[in-house]
DNA sequence: CCGGATCCATTTGGATACTG
DNA sequence: CAGTATCCAAATGGATCCGG
């Protein structure tokens, strides 16, 4: 079978600002960390049980890339037993007015019976 | 072959307003097609023009979905050709501050050499 | 010109088990 | 407690073809 190529997926990376925007938010629960972070400071555990149905495993990416973006900060504690203390940075709290401002807008929609 | 079941992706809607908000936005292009939108009501063919690497059926699917939660509306012309104008209602020019208010955050991040 | 249908590659993230 | 590793299901979206 002569090897068919296929060159899907082939192009171009858009490099506009808008999508870096989006995708400080786009994983899955990502907003819910931010969320609850921006309540107080929280530890890992903490986190899963406030986010029910979140996994170790997507909460550890999620908490690795908003730190490596600079949205929070992770600190561990000499404790016993050893723990880690998640915040928000200075910037972390800036997104939560465009978060709210993206919930209000949600909520008028629900609230809309679809004029159609 | 014992047919294992698999209960995976078994759990939980969230139902919070946060997810909703977020999926506004969610789909590949969706904050280009807004952006675009809020600045003229544009046709189809304009917006792929606009958009480039953006294929039709994405395309469509945006259209499709921004139209369903009342964000854009859908306008067929009588015109020869044919065509579709699409623009911002009311509230999904309320999604442009959400959208600037991301952005402008995403911009500082990418400004900080990442401070570790 | 608009956009649906099909086919497929890539990505995402849930379940589970395991380590320091 | 705080994660990491493996395995796999489902969702996403690109390419291409086709019909209205």
């Amino acid at each position: 079978m002569a090897l068919r190529v296929r060159k899907n997926k082939a192009v171009i990376p858009p490099a506009c600002p808008i999508d870096e925007g989006v995708k400080l938010l786009g994983g899955a629960w990502t907003p819910h960390v931010i969320w609850f972070l921006s309540q107080q400071p929280r530890r890992f555990s903490e986190l899963r049980k406030d986010i029910p149905g979140l996994s170790a495993r997507v909460l550890s990416a999620r908490l690795r890339q908003l730190q490596d973006r600079g949205v929070i900060t992770r600190t561990p504690l000499s404790t016993s037993p050893p723990s880690v203390e998640y915040a928000l940075t200075e910037l972390g709290r800036e997104l939560l007015p465009a978060i709210t401002a993206l919930v209000s807008v949600a909520l008028k929609l629900n609230a809309k019976p679809r004029p159609r």
